[in-house]
DNA sequence: ATGGTCGCATGGCGA
């Protein structure tokens, strides 16, 4: 089974993006981030010629958003409203008996200070709420995906010393993501396949070659439970030179039996 | 220290 999560930064603009991703890379389940749409405007039945018969959504307008577009039927659809924020971030579904979390975490402003910063402040108490939920769950296969907007390891970012002062490279927002992880008994899958190496996931729009001056960030993730097996791990950098591209690249994780 | 670019929705806000 082959699984790609992806922050999309609009749904609507790029579902020519999503289209030519489904027919090139044909993977049974796609996990989306950042739709920026209410989910009745959102238009799945385009991608059903390419036989992705089968969604799940959780919209909203403008802001966040979580979708799911799968060849295979899924079951158990859940959306959590951790916090109680009224923000789109986490959609779930049962698919061959795996549980597929696709989560897309706050980014938590710019200044990694609780007291400076309520984003900031926001995003830990989020990851905080994650970590207790998982805790709750009985251990069951089960996959986590999504935006974690987190590049934990130095080699996640393109200069480690430069963005330790910064949301999403920080002491603090690392401790609590490892912790979460850990407390979960998740196996990063991508680092598990790609264990040295700088590889990025995210590029800004602000830079005027992202290729050349290759600024990036690991902030899309994979993550398994201990009793999955995976085959490979990689990330889809050429999606980012696409024509009208989300400032995200896809990751693709293959599951074996 | 600042500005740089997107998307949504049409003025800023969030990333």
């Amino acid at each position: 089974m082959k699984i790609i999560t992806w922050n999309i930064n609009s749904i609507r603009l790029r579902s020519p993006l999503i289209y030519k991703l489904l027919e090139q890379e044909t993977p049974d389940i796609l996990c989306l981030q950042e739709c920026k749409s209410i989910s009745e405007n959102i238009p799945f039945n385009v991608f059903k010629p390419l036989g992705y018969s089968h969604y799940a959504s959780w919209g909203q307008k403008s802001y966040n958003g979580v979708a799911i577009i799968s060849k295979v039927p899924f079951l158990n659809i859940e959306k959590i409203d951790f916090l109680n924020c009224n923000e789109s971030r986490h959609l779930s579904v049962e698919i061959n008996g795996i549980t597929i979390h696709n989560f897309y975490f706050p980014a938590g402003g710019d200044i990694p200070n609780v007291n400076l910063n309520k984003k900031f402040d926001f995003k830990l108490k989020y990851i905080k709420e994650v970590e207790k939920y998982f805790k709750l769950q009985k251990l069951n296969k089960s996959i986590l995906v999504g935006d974690l907007n987190i590049a934990p390891e130095e080699d996640d970012v393109w200069d480690h010393k430069k963005l330790s002062n910064l949301v999403s490279h920080s002491k603090i927002e690392i401790n609590y993501l490892n912790g979460m992880k850990e407390s979960g008994n998740w196996v990063d899958i991508f680092r598990k396949h790609n264990p040295s190496g700088k590889y990025f996931s995210w590029w800004s729009y602000r830079s005027k070659n992202w290729q050349l001056s290759n600024k990036g960030r690991r902030l899309d993730h994979i993550w398994f439970s201990k009793n999955l097996k995976s085959s490979n791990s990689y990330i889809l950098k050429e999606v980012r030179g696409w024509d009208k591209p989300s400032d995200h690249a896809p990751v693709v994780a293959e599951l074996i039996k």
